[in-house]
DNA sequence: TCATATAGGGATAACGTTTGCACAATGTAA
DNA sequence: TTACATTGTGCAAACGTTATCCCTATATGA
């Protein structure tokens, strides 16, 4: 059996409320108890059961992560492991820990947030993506938990809080860096539809058009689901169009690598033939042949803000939820290249 | 406050072992009173304390995944994701749910492990990398939680529990795949060597050159820590030598990709000029261009079977430590080419 | 001298469960 | 009728902490 802290009580000859005084290093304890006391401790290896902790304290000084279900395409992105790292960052900092979300249907996953919160193991929630009617954010709403969106809730937005790029904007200042390169002809090729960021990004790409007096052709606008035979279809559906298009905005750099591999099948070359502009400036951006020309969303500072606004709410539950936009920023790399007219 | 158990026994007009008791279904009570305490549970929209379980109960429900510190640059990889996939799916099946890491430096992550263990916050542990000297796995020994280790232990092989691919095996068949092609100029170009896959597969590289009487030549044999830079360098110092390789055994997809994009950058065709065999088989090996020829390690399964040992150790802490060894496969594509002699 | 702070630490009631034991009510066998 | 299982339920002791209240010295001030 581990050793408890009356083990530690009886071996030091103090009452187990001066070893958990001298756990909290309060100062109604002399200094030298402490040194006494801690000197058990060690010796005996002592380290407080958290669940204890957490039963008496009602506070677990961990935050529930929820990621997309994971059947998903989608964590197949390089997007994951660097928002966590964000994440853990901040936690670290703050003595917190993560519990994960493992659902793997959506279902799944929304029985194992209830799990999560219901059940005490968490004292907030970071939830990594935002859809509509999302079952999971209408119940962590009514369950007055403390929690963080990444990404832009579809509805009550002044009731969450939420942590987000300005993906409208970002994606205008994308497709403007396009047309000032000379494209008239812009497709836009999105991933899971079901997810606000893509929405937001289209609706940016839109805005961008029509405020140049550019056409907004629906053949242009099309997805791709992190599958490289789709890609490949996509782009041959896109290029064997009457007038295709001179240049693409993608939402996320794997998607931008199939089509890289897709346009280089059809004898096609970035930038020559095709410029390529797109989200997130992961390491794939970075490392892709050619490198893409990328917008940067800053992935590990959305993690860290979004974790830290958790924490920050779980502190001050009746603060403000206020809502945290990372700006973004163009990398400019060797996938575009100005129109010759 | 929140609704307990107590609510539920005074509303249902019966005993709190009686609502614990239909919490577990268990036989001892009439099917009517389980009908009845269920409804008031419904209504009253109970869940139980999972603290307070585990704190009785001595069990957490939960394991520890531990991944590299989270400054390392290989969380950049695609690994990440896919082993989180294969875990959280038999998490979810068997309902264990998954605290993870957040060390950002290697000292903070082996704090992290402490809390996790002596705070009794897991039943089992998952370690997702292997390297020498690892205090982590030391502490987990010595602590006598139930853990399993996803790479090969430096140390105490028989005393621990682990899944692995065989990476030496896995590495002489690579190599030997392209000896095979008429390749006789062979680089190795391995990631990170503190840990130990790197190793392994650098060995069987080697291995492998020996049983061809080829000679080993350590002017081939370099590594690149998922940088770009680096990759550049490291190929151009390659390529540079008077008897350049004809070929290159990458032991990671991204790195792959960054010398796929070094190789053009001088001018270079895959795999016309150079072939290229890699490991890991992630999404990026599937789409790059040219597409990968890239050894399967099978990630998921890799996360599914070793989540999958945890639960097993947890539940029999006296069986044996098994090992497992999942097996790769070679999914040949468009980056290697045979030789003209 | 007495009254009164004050510093240091002990007892004990929570926190929300599970579970071994006791026990009442009912059924069954002799 | 008595004795004894059987079925269903309640009581209360754990689990390992924290936190509130309380007590006892000793020091301080008048």
């Amino acid at each position: 059996m581990a050793v408890t802290i009356k083990d530690v009580a009886k071996k030091a000859n103090v009452s187990i409320s001066t070893v958990s005084r001298v756990l909290s290093d309060s100062p109604k304890i002399s200094e030298k108890t402490k040194k006494h006391v801690r000197k058990v401790i060690e010796e005996l290896g002592y380290h407080a059961n958290l669940n204890a902790r957490s039963l008496v304290q009602q506070t677990t000084k961990t935050i529930g992560v929820i990621m997309k279900h994971s059947a998903s395409e989608a964590v197949h992105t390089t997007f994951i492991p660097e928002v966590l790292r964000g994440i853990s960052y901040v936690c670290n900092k703050y003595e917190y820990s993560i519990r994960l979300s493992t659902g793997e249907s959506e279902e799944d996953l929304f029985q194992d947030v209830l799990k999560m919160v219901n059940g005490k193991q968490v004292d907030g929630v970071l939830v990594l993506y935002s859809k509509k009617d999302d079952p999971v954010v209408d119940y962590l709403i009514q369950s007055q938990i403390p929690f963080v969106i990444l990404g832009k809730p579809t509805k009550d937005v002044n009731k969450i809080a939420y942590v987000d790029n300005d993906n409208i904007h970002a994606a205008m200042d994308a497709t403007q860096y396009l047309i000032k390169l000379g494209h008239k002809r812009i497709a836009f090729i999105g991933d899971d539809k079901k997810y606000e960021v893509t929405n937001a990004r289209l609706a940016g790409f839109q805005q961008s058009l029509l405020a140049n007096q550019l056409e907004i052709c629906d053949e242009y606008i099309k997805n791709i689901n992190y599958n490289y035979d789709e890609g490949v279809q996509v782009i041959h559906e896109l290029m064997s169009l009457p007038v295709p298009p001179t240049a693409m905005v993608l939402t996320d750099d794997l998607n931008a690598l199939i089509v890289l591999s897709a346009l280089s099948k059809i004898g096609l070359k970035v930038p020559e033939d095709v410029s390529v502009i797109c989200f997130n400036n992961s390491t794939i951006s970075r490392v892709s042949n050619p490198r893409l020309t990328s917008v940067d969303i800053q992935i590990f500072q959305l993690g860290y803000e979004a974790a830290k606004t958790v924490i920050e709410q779980i502190n001050e539950p009746n603060a403000l939820k206020k809502s945290l936009i990372i700006p973004t920023k163009i990398v400019e790399r060797d996938s575009c290249k100005k129109m010759i007219p």
